[in-house]
DNA sequence: CTTTCCCGCCACTGC
DNA sequence: GCAGTGGCGGGAAAG
């Protein structure tokens, strides 16, 4: 099973000249772009990469968005990982990190709590007082991301509020050799970012040299982060389900080609939207693809794929799987549950068409 | 070109 | 020895 979440299958590609088109895109840029012919069907994969979606940034947002409405969680590690679907690793960068914010700490293997978003307040609060000379830092590991974090989080906030990457690197831990220096840039990157999904920090530049730089947020960025969460969760909320219910095309299979059972009028109505939506988003890259005529093409957002949740196998009833979809390999356990109301809408059509 | 930083190898750690 | 962790740096995307 190579279920690979960039890979998309799209059935369109009718005439040679989109095909050469494609082709010609994806071997300028394979990495992003990439076109394999399963069989000999019509069906064309792209492979599609976009490094912004891969971020830490963006997953640390997940991560924190799956625990926001928690006072006080345990985080199972397995869980996690498949839910925001994406390797342990990752996951690991993330915890060290917001260990040094001390919202989540490790109880025991595959194990972390997770203590309320507000411990985050709490905890910069311990950081900018500088009596208590509060200091995580003892008993763990002198290299780890966690540290380094709350290294930098001091520099922030007991120092000045903007800080180079590099310039903070220097500051903390005094090395010499150039490539333990770029390393510890790199660790500061990643750390930077995780704390600027949460909006602790933001990125600005030096007002002097104009180099790229961090800059501290601190409550105030928390709390808007926090605030820009729930409203968009509340948006979301009310426009997921008419965005899903208006999607369903009316079948153009009426008269024709009558169905006969509820499963092969679930595949008509699927491959109808389908079609529809991929050519849509045909249409749409095509037109970027002319407009721009680069060599890096970036277009494919992610929504796409929650169109492929709705394949048959998965919403039917375990009967007969059908024949002649336009693909069958979709992935599993993240398909969310959108297909409820797509079933639910398609069945009162099909009632309504007999 | 520079800046950014994803990815995953593999060392370490604690059972 | 093994599974869970997590340093670490290559090298590719983004700017």
């Amino acid at each position: 099973m190579e279920e690979d979440q960039n890979l998309v299958s799209l059935s369109l590609l009718n005439d040679e000249q989109d095909q050469k088109l494609l082709e010609k895109i994806s071997s300028k840029s394979k990495k992003i772009f990439k076109i394999i012919y399963p069989n000999n069907k019509q069906l064309i994969k792209y492979k599609i990469y976009n490094r912004k979606e891969k971020s830490l940034e963006e997953l640390s947002k997940k991560f924190v968005r799956c625990l926001i409405d928690y006072d006080e969680k345990i985080i199972c590690l397995d869980q996690i990982t498949e839910e925001l679907g994406v390797e342990r690793r990752r996951i690991y960068d993330i915890i060290n990190i917001l260990e040094s914010l001390q919202v989540v700490k490790r109880k025991c293997k595959n194990k972390y709590s997770w203590s309320g978003f507000k411990t985050i307040y709490q905890t910069i609060e311990q950081y900018a007082n500088k009596q208590s000379n509060f200091d995580i830092t003892t008993h763990k590991r002198e290299k780890s991301l966690e540290v380094l974090s709350a290294g930098f989080i001091k520099l922030f906030m007991q120092q000045k509020s903007i800080w180079t990457l590099e310039e903070a690197a220097k500051y903390l831990g005094n090395e010499v050799d150039q490539n333990k220096l770029k390393t510890k840039v790199r660790r500061l990157y990643d750390i930077a970012n995780v704390l600027k999904s949460i909006g602790l920090i933001k990125k600005t530049h030096l007002a002097s040299s104009k180099k790229p730089a961090f800059q501290w947020v601190g409550k105030e960025g928390l709390k808007l982060f926090y605030q820009n969460l729930k409203q968009n969760e509340l948006r979301n909320s009310t426009q997921q389900i008419k965005e899903n219910v208006a999607i369903i095309p009316t079948p153009q299979i009426q008269n024709l080609n009558k169905p006969d059972n509820f499963n092969q009028y679930v595949g008509k109505c699927i491959d109808l939207l389908i079609q529809q939506q991929l050519n849509d988003r045909k249409l749409q890259t095509e037109q970027k693809i002319r407009e721009q005529n680069q060599n890096q093409v970036t277009i494919i957002t992610p929504k796409l794929r929650k169109t492929y949740t709705i394949i048959p196998p998965r919403v039917t009833t375990p009967k007969k799987t059908l024949s002649n979809t336009p693909k069958k390999n979709q992935s599993n356990s993240h398909t969310p549950n959108n297909n409820k109301t797509v079933v639910g809408s398609l069945i009162g059509k099909f009632n309504q068409n007999l």
